[in-house]
DNA sequence: GTCTATAGGCCGATAGAC
DNA sequence: GTCTATCGGCCTATAGAC
């Protein structure tokens, strides 16, 4: 897929996804966006307008892509629990190994900039009474599902957030904490289940 | 405590301190720290030369505040595996529930900046040979230390990372949030030991 | 649609008075 | 040490030619 394949607006995208991850929204100038792109700066603000608008299109994108992907294992009446816990570990280390970025420049935009959220997806509606939740209260009641799904989360997210410090503490190298995240992606659903059998 | 009886050399680190960790250092302007230290932004320069300056301080407090804490723990050849665990669950969740935005904070900004921390805190050397290694190792010989390590801090950190999430998809109110991580300081340790005793 | 050139504002840093 | 005033540069956005 060579970029002269893609439409003015896709190599614009991509390349303010890219630059916009790596730095954040105040730390990005549109120069560096349209010199990645390949066009002129005038030409980004034909097409977007402002920046503003630019990063709140690539910031829809990565929500969805953070979100978005398990809503249906989260829902499906057919899985069990256990499977549930499978295929999700199986779709987020997946997600987060073709984007390690992703999750923590996720979090520090929402940090700073309290973008709406719940307009772009209302993650609250579907998660609150969906099948995952009663199915965690039926197999362990005395564990606040919030709990458990926050210790999923943590487990599979926070390797990649903390890969920059693991790096710079030269406690690991690349290849290693590539090892490392792969042997995480059976050990995490584990320990899930541990977790609901004891 | 009043403001009146820090130095101005304090007043201005505080107020950068808060500013640097709300907006992180591409959003940060010099101005709004000389603001919010009451005091003039050509007397922050006197003090502090640059920005950049500034902020490395401000970084070094934080890098010290975030990893230097638990190293007492870490080391400590009287305790037990299990002791550590609880001493470095109370003392995490203390610190992180007196500075919620601490861990995004420094988190984000070194994967931005890639500020040398090693130099800071020397954590690798204090962690490869301490005594709680060959305790987890003694403990589970079939667990990777790493991976045992990696899901206490996780579980311990991941939910002030993710606070902005919980709050914007409603999944949360502010009370609610306070509950939920006050639970956690006393739940980490059983899920901990629970990965130990399996 | 795409470019060059530039307006217009913001921000970090400094000069210089007190 | 602390202030006011201002410089010089950078960055977003736009005007206008092709």
């Amino acid at each position: 897929m060579k970029s002269s394949e893609l439409s003015t607006e896709d190599k614009i995208l991509l390349a303010a996804s890219k630059i916009f991850t790596a730095k954040g929204y105040a730390g990005t100038r549109t120069r560096d966006i349209a010199e990645e792109a390949g066009i002129n700066l005038a030409l980004l603000n034909y097409y977007f307008r402002t920046k503003e608008k630019l990063f709140e299109q690539v910031m829809k994108v990565k929500i969805v892509l953070l979100f978005g992907q398990i809503i249906p294992i989260v829902m499906s009446e057919k899985s069990s629990l256990e499977d549930k816990i499978d295929q999700a570990s199986e779709k987020y280390f997946e997600i987060f190994i073709k984007n390690p970025n992703l999750p923590i420049f996720v979090l520090s935009e929402i940090h700073k900039k309290t973008s709406d959220i719940k307009t772009i997806l209302p993650f609250d509606k579907v998660l609150k009474n969906s099948v995952l939740m009663k199915q965690i209260q039926e197999k362990k009641p005395d564990l606040d599902p919030f709990h458990f799904l926050l210790n999923f989360l943590s487990m599979t997210i926070f390797p990649f957030l903390g890969k920059p410090i693991l790096l710079s503490f030269d406690l690991m190298n690349e290849p290693e904490f590539q090892k490392f995240v792969e042997e995480r992606k059976t050990l995490v659903p584990v320990w899930m289940k541990m977790m609901l059998n004891n």
